[in-house]
DNA sequence: CGATTTTGACCCGCGC
DNA sequence: GCGCGGGTCAAAATCG
């Protein structure tokens, strides 16, 4: 329900996320206090034993383990459901769940805390003891005032660290941009290639399914190579744009109409078209063509609506043909004017499963709760926009997806490019298996390697640690498994094509998506699952034995 | 009383 | 041109 507006959270789940996803710089106050308040924990303890040795250095917990109250925003996040709201005892049930892995850490931060009170006990132990206080105090309380000064330190650090997140997600995006300029060049030089039929509207013989897509693709892509400032070389645009005056003509009448609606500041009706060939794209337009790219996650829930962290109102509800469940319409909230608009539809097939349907990008700050469903549905949009241009190309769709989507899903991935709206599906409710069975045939679907999430996972945390750190120069902990699948993928591309797909993938494969997607998918398993592991060390394992699939599709299955 | 939900009407694209 | 279906609007009802 929008009323509740399910801002539950009440802590900063994406501090999880922090070391993967640069996008969270929102969060990163958030994440300092912890790690400060975590320090603060060392430190009593430190003073409640003097006996103890310090460490001459304090480790900032700077990576997924985390201190105790990881459990709790893990909670937090598997709050992500309804269903998990209507849990009357969630918290104890997780503790049931995870009493053994979850008491240590408990029990670490109850330390610290005790050690609070200990600490006064301890002071009186000393002098009960009739050891010398002073030399033991003076001792103790240098080493706290070297302690602080070192959380003062990690403060700037901190601090410092933030604002070269900041940075280099700037940089970021300007790169990702600049690439897909530059592979829009690429593919105007190749036109007998895979891509250019595509461009022409050829696949499989049907050209009139890639026509929507192709549009869409072309105009975010163009979008963006304008947003660069690099010179407009979309020739399939140009190719296609016999008639300019018609596309003004086309979009004049869309716009007209659109601007009728004073609600609908977004330029785009979800049946809306995007306007087709349109030489002076607009921010507006690339907006309205972002919206068309759709991110639906299906996940088992009895609730009505899964919790994400925004607010929603709805709007809207409508008897879908062919499924006896109305669905809902919802819009954000959060901020007037906010494009973001959500779909909820129960399946025809298994009511148990919820279809929620993200489309647009928030244009206003989020909560930490949301940032994870907004940048999947973000970077998905963007991932389609930027590669789905070969999305129809099963080579260039192999190495893109295998470098971008499938770490992050579990076994299986799919994509096409023959649908008005192309849709990015966390599906979270199959087997990988059972999926491979009922996968649609507009759908090809790309193997894993591996066919274990468990073992995938890894690889995504990894390589999104890697490329954080390889992009911002954070020293960061990476105690990678598997350092050689950390290779940036450029590195072992031969041709130029496949290098800017490579290099496509690796940006893609930034946490900017995986991140944002892995902790969509860790955020939704654990609300699908109230049972599951909730604190932070196991939150891999998590996602990992989870059911998720991603599939990006065409069309929205629900429908 | 403001925010949200409900629900019928309306708009638009698309296929026939 | 017409009907269908998806999506949205907006007034009324409801809720807190």
């Amino acid at each position: 329900m929008a009323k509740g507006g399910g801002l539950s959270i009440d802590s900063d789940p994406i501090r999880y996320f922090f070391p993967l996803n640069p996008i969270v710089h929102n969060s990163s106050e958030c994440t300092h206090a912890n790690n400060i308040k975590h320090l603060e924990y060392r430190l009593m303890d430190a003073a409640a034993d003097p006996d103890r040795s310090l460490p001459t250095t304090i480790q900032f917990p700077f990576n997924l383990n985390c201190d105790s109250d990881d459990k709790r925003t893990v909670i937090d996040e598997m709050d992500f459901f309804r269903q998990k709201k209507q849990d009357p005892n969630p918290v104890d049930t997780d503790m049931k769940e995870d009493d053994k892995s979850l008491a240590g850490l408990e029990l670490n931060v109850n330390t610290g805390l005790n050690l609070l009170t200990t600490n006064t006990s301890s002071d009186q132990s000393v002098v009960d003891d009739g050891i010398s206080s002073n030399m033991e105090d003076k001792r103790v309380r240098s080493e706290m005032a070297v302690l602080q000064a070192e959380i003062e330190r990690i403060n700037t650090e901190n601090q410092r660290l933030r604002d070269v997140l900041n940075r280099v997600m700037s940089n970021y995006n300007a790169l990702q941009m600049h690439l897909v300029t530059i592979m829009q060049q690429q593919q105007d030089q190749k036109p007998d290639n895979i891509n250019g039929q595509l461009k022409h509207g050829v696949i499989d013989g049907k050209a009139e399914e890639n026509k929507v897509p192709r549009k869409f693709m072309d105009l975010g892509l163009a979008s963006r190579a304008k947003d660069t400032e690099e010179p407009l070389l979309s020739s399939s645009s140009q190719d296609r744009s016999g008639s300019p005056r018609d596309n003004n003509v086309e979009v004049a009448s869309k716009e007209k109409r659109i601007s009728g609606r004073a609600d609908s500041p977004d330029h785009g009706s979800g049946s809306n078209k995007v306007p087709k060939f349109n030489s002076s794209k607009t921010d507006d337009q690339t907006e309205a063509t972002m919206r068309k790219a759709r991110v639906s996650v299906r996940a088992r829930s009895e609730a009505t609506m899964i919790t994400d962290g925004c607010q929603w109102r709805k709007y809207g509800q409508k008897m879908a043909k062919g499924n006896p469940c109305p669905r809902a319409y919802y819009r954000c909230t959060m901020a007037a004017g906010c494009p973001v608009r959500k779909q909820v539809q129960r399946c025809a097939e298994d009511r148990t499963i919820l279809i929620t349907t993200y489309e647009g990008n928030h244009n206003h700050p989020l909560p930490p709760a949301a940032i994870a469903m907004s940048s999947t549905t973000t970077s998905a949009a963007r991932m389609l926009l930027s590669g789905s241009m070969s999305s129809a190309d099963g080579l260039m769709n192999s190495n893109f997806l295998t470098r971008t989507l499938l770490p992050c899903s579990s076994s299986m991935a799919t994509i096409s490019a023959s649908a008005p709206f192309p849709t990015v599906t966390l599906d979270l409710t199959q087997t990988p298996n059972s999926l491979q069975f009922q996968k649609p045939q507009n759908q090809f679907f790309l193997p894993f390697p591996n066919g274990s999430p468990a073992a995938l996972l890894p690889h995504i945390f990894g390589q999104t640690l890697y490329n954080q750190s390889k992009f911002s120069g954070l020293q960061m902990s990476q105690d990678m498994d598997h350092p050689a699948q950390l290779q940036p993928p450029a590195m072992h591309q031969a041709t130029f094509a496949d290098t800017v797909s490579a290099a496509t993938a690796a940006i893609t494969a930034d946490p900017n998506f995986t991140a944002a997607l892995a902790a969509a998918i860790t955020s939704i398993i654990g609300g699908a699952h109230p049972n599951g592991i909730t604190n932070n060390n196991t939150s891999l394992a998590t996602t990992g034995t989870s059911n998720g699939n991603i599939t990006t599709s065409n069309s929205n299955k629900e429908q």
